[in-house]
DNA sequence: TCTGGGGTCCTAGGACCC
DNA sequence: TCTGGGGTCCTAGGACCC
């Protein structure tokens, strides 16, 4: 093998990590996305059952009252995922941590006489089963799509080694749309060029493939046929390009005034988020999500970076009448804040301008104290008020910032 | 898979310029 | 104000991922 890919999968990891903390649960079925109302990982135990991601939790109860449901602890997972990052990289420092419950190693040029690639990415499985307490999904290939496409084909506890030679077998058996990076849209024009498995694609002709097919699409065929195109990016670029507060809300409504405070509380929640980071947004984008699942969306441009939720809002509502449609059902909304920088790295135009935000600083970080000793939300504006309320029924009172308007 | 929430990247096409 | 050709920058939205 010219290079050498592992592609590290935790199985059910969430599930695995309430185990790991959690003994009594071992070998019993557990969920976890009970906040969420939806199932995020499963155990073996639970996934037997046929219970799949995304499942509802209430149809989950019901057909299966035995099945342990537990909240999402995220907090938790990333230190158990950075646990996992660090006992890979005892192997080697190329190291891309992909998500949560993922990640690349690059062990090129790492074999031995007595030791070979094999040997290598199995020591790494082996030690992050007995140190982590839950067993990990491993694919070893020359390539990362071939390496991924590989942890994925025996699952839990797998194990999965593809020599460049045994591409085209193992190609054979894998549909298209179970390799990374294509997806349903994809899949269904491939379809059309009769191309119905990994291998249908990777055998047709470069030329055939740079005319037809899109940039992203030509790089997964090279990595198909063994031939890397994308690295194991070990430099992780710290920095955050976006972050966004969506929420969906039952049933669907055409009410404005409810539609605005959902706004508003994922204005509250992305802020907050934007704040625990130091972080300022130089773009905003919301959308409303029609309940056909068509999307309204609008871009604010900014004068200066934002953060404060309430000038976030201001900035909404000046061009919501443009995108609501007054009649029109929709079932969700969402807030993006884009082009973030460091709180300190934004300047300002105008000297009114930094005094007012130190003001709203001092103001959210107040905010953010209270919440941290009396709970999340317990200090809204306002105008979420009513977002807030249809979601959960708190029996104590809010302290309530009311909504501002045009501050001067 | 009757669809929850949080991200990234790519690209066509418009605006603008010479 | 008749009008070729080409470059860059930007953004809306699609597609995909976990």
């Amino acid at each position: 093998m010219k290079r050498a890919i592992v592609h590290i999968d935790g199985d059910g990891f969430f599930a695995s990590c309430e185990i790991a903390l959690n003994p009594k649960l071992k070998g019993k079925p557990v969920v976890t996305g009970q906040e969420r109302g939806i199932a995020t990982a499963m155990s073996p135990e639970a996934k037997r059952l046929g219970i799949h991601r995304g499942m509802p939790v209430y149809q989950i109860k019901k057909l299966y009252p035995e099945v342990i449901v537990v909240n999402s602890n995220y907090h938790t997972y990333g230190m158990f995922a950075q646990r996992m990052y660090d006992i890979v990289r005892r192997f080697t420092d190329r190291v891309e941590e992909y998500s949560i419950d993922e990640c690349f190693a690059d062990i090129t040029g790492l074999e031995r006489e007595n030791l070979s690639y094999e040997d290598i990415a199995r020591s790494i499985k082996e030690t992050l089963n007995r140190e982590l307490g839950m067993t990990f999904s491993l694919g070893l290939a020359p390539t990362k799509v071939v390496a991924k496409v590989a942890s994925k084909y025996q699952k839990p506890d797998g194990f999965t080694v593809i020599e460049p030679s045994e591409i085209p077998d193992f190609l054979r058996d894998i549909q298209i749309g179970q390799v990374w990076g294509i997806g349903p849209a994809t899949s269904l024009s491939l379809y059309k060029y009769g191309i119905k498995t990994a291998l249908d694609l990777a055998e047709r002709p470069l030329r055939w493939v740079d005319e037809n097919l899109a940039r992203p699409h030509v790089e997964i065929w090279h990595e198909l046929r063994g031939t890397p195109v994308y690295g194991v990016r070990s430099e992780h670029e710290d920095d955050q390009k976006s972050l966004q507060a969506t929420r969906t809300f039952t049933p669907p409504t055409t009410d404005e005034a409810h539609i605005l405070s959902e706004l508003s509380r994922n204005v509250e929640h992305a802020a907050g988020k934007a704040r625990s980071h130091g972080l300022v947004a130089k773009r905003i984008y919301y959308f409303l999500k029609t309940q056909e699942f068509r999307y309204h969306r609008m871009e604010i441009p900014l004068a200066a970076a934002l953060q404060a939720p309430n000038e976030i809002l201001n900035e909404i509502r000046k061009t919501f009448d443009a995108v609501y449609q007054p009649g029109v059902l929709y079932r969700a909304t969402g807030v993006t804040l884009a082009g973030l920088v460091p709180q300190n790295m934004a300047q300002s135009d105008l000297f009114g301008e930094v005094v007012k935000k130190q003001k709203w600083n001092e103001v959210f970080n107040t905010v953010d104290n209270i919440d941290r000793r009396y709970g999340t939300h317990t200090v809204t504006l306002a105008s979420s008020l009513s977002a807030n309320r249809a979601r959960h029924q708190r029996p104590h009172k809010h302290l309530i910032i009311p909504f501002m308007g045009e501050t001067e």
